[in-house]
DNA sequence: TTTTCTATCTATAAACC
DNA sequence: TGGTTTATAGATAGAAA
C-alpha cells in the first residue's frame, strides 16, 4: 500500500511475500491490540506462518488468549456458526445490500431524468405528455433548485467583497417570480452540463444560449415511464 | 489516527467508542483477509462486541461474500452544482457496479441452493426432478467438497501433534470411496449450518442424525429453476 | 443513529544499505 | 536476509447532513 497499489492476490515472489508477511503481521497485531484497548473488547488473532507450526497469537499473555479461546470454544457450535458459517445469513445481508444499492441507483436515475426534463423544457423543448405524478416530481425538483439559487443569492447579498459575475449579469433585485427563462438558465447552469465554457465570449449575452446546441447535446427520447 | 491522534486508551464516550469499534473492526477484518490472501497463510480473528455474545470471526465460510460486499462502496454522491455533464457517466458507472454486485449475489445464491440440495439429498430426501444442468452443477459442488475434505485429511495425516476431534470421531484410515453418508455429513458439517449441536448426545453415534430435523430446519421447496 | 466527507494519521511497497 | 528510509496507499477521527 505504498509506492504502488498492490494487487490483492498471492504474492508469487518468495522473499517479497515473506517480507510482506512479516510487516503485515506486525501491523495486524498492533491493530488488534489497539481495538481491544480503545473499545475494551475481547479480541484475538491467530496467524500461522507459512512454515511455522506455531502461530503468532494476540494477546500474547497466555491467560488472556486462553480466555478468549475458551470462551469461543465453549460456546455451542451453533452460535459460532451463526456468524462465521451461516451462509444464509450472509446471503441475506448481501442481498439486502444489493437491493439497497439498486434503490439508491434508481432514485438517482429518476432524479437525473427529471433534471434533464427540466433543462430541456426550460430550453424551449415541448413538455412531453407526462403524467401528473411526473409533473409533481418535476415540481419538486424545480422547487429545490429555486431554493438552492435563492440561498446562494441571499448568501451573496451579505458579502461585500467579491461579487460573482452572475450577479452582475442578472441583477439580484429581480424577484424570483420574475426571473426569465434565460436567467434561470444562467443561474442553474452556473456549472453547465456541457462545454458551454468553450462557447464564444458573447455566450452569456442573453437570448438563446443553446442556439448552438442543447444542454445534453442531443434529444434523447424521454424515458417511457414519463408518459401516460 | 485522523484529524487528531488518538490516545491509546479506553474511549469513555459511549457513541464514539461504538463508532470506532465498528470502523476498526471492519478495517481489521479486511487486514486479516488481505494477509491471508497475499501471503497464503491461515489466519483467524475473533472479536467480541461489547454486548454481543457472538463474536465476529474471520474467516467466514463464504469469505468472499463478506469482504467483497463490505468493500463495496456506493458511488460518490453527485454534486449538482458541479459538472452536470458527468452525471450520465457517473450513473452508468453506478449501474454497472450494481449489476456486478447482483451477478455475484446470484452466483452465490445459486451455489447456496446447490449446497442445500446436496445436504438434503444426502440426508435421504428424494432428489427432486432437476434438469441435467443442475445435476452437473451439483456434481461440481460435491466434487469440490470432496476435494476439500481429502486435502484436509491428507494434511492431518502428516501431522503428529494435535489431532482434531473430528478425526477421533471418524477415523482417517477410511478410504474416501468407503465414506458413508453419515461420515460425509460429519465431515462436511464440521461446522454445521444449524442447530444440530442441540441434538441428543447420541447425535454422532451414526444412523439417521437428522431424524429429529433436517439440516436447515425446514423443507423449503426447491427453487423453481431447479426443475425441468 | 447512520452515512458521507475529508483532513490527518498510519501502514507499508519499494528503494536503499 | 534483515534493518532504515521515503513516497504513497489506506485507515480513520471528527464533523456535518
Amino acid at each position: 500500500m505504498a509506492r504502488k497499489k498492490v494487487k490483492l492476490a498471492w504474492i508469487a515472489n518468495d522473499s517479497a511475500r515473506r517480507a510482506t508477511f512479516k510487516k503485515r503481521k506486525k501491523g495486524l497485531m498492533k491493530k488488534v491490540s489497539e481495538l481491544s484497548t480503545l473499545c475494551g473488547v475481547e479480541a484475538c488473532a491467530i496467524i500461522y506462518g507459512p512454515e511455522d507450526p506455531q502461530p503468532d497469537v494476540w494477546p500474547s499473555s497466555p491467560s488472556d488468549a486462553h480466555s478468549v479461546l475458551t470462551r469461543f470454544k465453549s460456546m455451542p457450535e451453533m452460535e459460532q456458526s451463526k456468524k462465521m458459517m451461516n451462509q444464509e445469513g450472509l446471503l441475506r445481508q448481501g442481498i439486502s445490500k444489493v437491493k439497497e444499492q439498486l434503490k439508491k441507483q434508481q432514485r438517482e436515475n429518476h432524479n437525473f431524468e427529471l433534471t434533464q426534463l427540466m433543462y430541456r423544457t426550460l430550453n424551449g423543448e415541448a413538455l412531453p405528455d407526462v403524467g401528473t405524478e411526473v409533473l409533481h416530481a418535476l415540481e419538486g425538483v424545480i422547487e429545490e433548485k429555486m431554493k438552492a439559487i435563492q440561498e446562494r443569492i441571499d448568501g451573496l447579498r451579505g458579502t461585500t467583497s467579491v461579487t460573482p459575475i452572475l450577479i452582475n449579469r442578472t441583477g439580484v433585485k429581480m424577484e424570483m417570480e420574475a426571473i426569465q427563462r434565460q436567467k434561470w438558465l444562467e443561474a442553474m447552469m452556473n456549472n453547465p452540463p456541457h462545454e458551454q465554457q468553450h462557447q464564444p465570449a458573447g455566450y452569456y449575452g442573453g437570448g438563446n444560449e443553446f442556439a448552438n446546441g442543447v444542454p445534453y447535446g442531443d434529444h434523447t427520447p424521454w424515458p417511457n415511464h414519463f408518459y401516460h
